[in-house]
DNA sequence: TTTCAGCTGAGAGTACGGAC
DNA sequence: GTCCGTACTCTCAGCTGAAA
């Protein structure tokens, strides 16, 4: 049995990002562009039609892995023999979330807000309550509840956990020994790509990746040999 | 001009790994 | 086994800009 890689993209070629254009919006939303999943059989990109789709998989996916027969759902004929939906190349950002992420309760919504390349942070995370009032973390969250008694709403239905940038460099780290002393001008020096094909559910959560940006399409070559 | 929502950076706390 | 340093996560407060 292998596992499946969950991926929010945000597109940056015609999709808007979030510090730009689309900073005119004053009520935010979610701005990543297309939610796709790993297939644990072929490792192709699949699209995930919604977003509320694309939760339930995620919250399942440890036990129940993502197949390509799974999207038979919306897409009857696909199988693992067709084209992956979406290559990994330079166009868009990819992020891969966690899985094992419950679904918000009926009636709330998950925010996920990707920052800025080179911030000190990759992404936010808010739920909207059934109320409007947005809360951005567990103890709004749980003074939230606190006050506001709602019937079957535990803490357990909320994470705050953001997902992970495929892009090396994307968030300003921290400086390191290690990095300060190979740091000789400033530049970033690359590290060999690894490239995520498949990750183990039982290693997801702590997700390894390298190079700065791996244009060469994944999907197409399978890791698992 | 004021208000409010979104964005960002920074500090505190915590977890983890390496050295001794 | 313990201590120390590093890195990460969580949380909050301030700044900015758009809308009213």
């Amino acid at each position: 049995m292998e596992g499946s890689a969950l991926n929010a993209a945000t597109g940056t070629g015609n999709i808007p990002c979030p510090s730009s254009s689309n900073k005119k919006s004053k009520r935010v939303s979610d701005n990543v562009s297309a939610y796709t999943v790993q297939c644990a059989k072929c490792s192709k990109w699949r699209f995930i039609p919604t977003k509320a789709k694309y939760e339930e998989i995620r919250e399942t996916i440890a036990e129940l892995p993502f197949v390509c027969e799974t999207a038979r759902e919306w897409r009857p004929d696909i199988t693992c023999e067709e084209e992956p939906d979406l290559v990994r190349d330079g166009s868009w950002n990819w992020a891969i979330d966690k899985p094992c992420i419950p679904q918000p309760p009926s009636g709330w919504q998950r925010i996920l807000r990707i920052r800025a390349r080179g911030g000190t942070k990759f992404a936010d995370l808010y739920y909207d309550a059934p109320s409007g009032k947005r809360l951005r973390s567990m103890q709004e969250v749980q003074s939230y509840l606190y006050e506001h008694s709602e019937p079957g709403v535990t803490l357990s239905q909320f994470s705050f956990q953001i997902p992970e940038p495929l892009e090396e460099n994307y968030v300003r780290k921290r400086r390191t020994l290690s990095a300060t002393l190979n740091d000789t001008s400033g530049a970033v020096v690359p590290v060999a790509a690894t490239p995520i094909s498949w990750i183990p559910p039982d290693q997801s959560r702590d997700l390894h990746f390298g190079g700065e940006r791996n244009s060469t399409s994944d999907a197409e070559a399978p890791a698992e040999s």
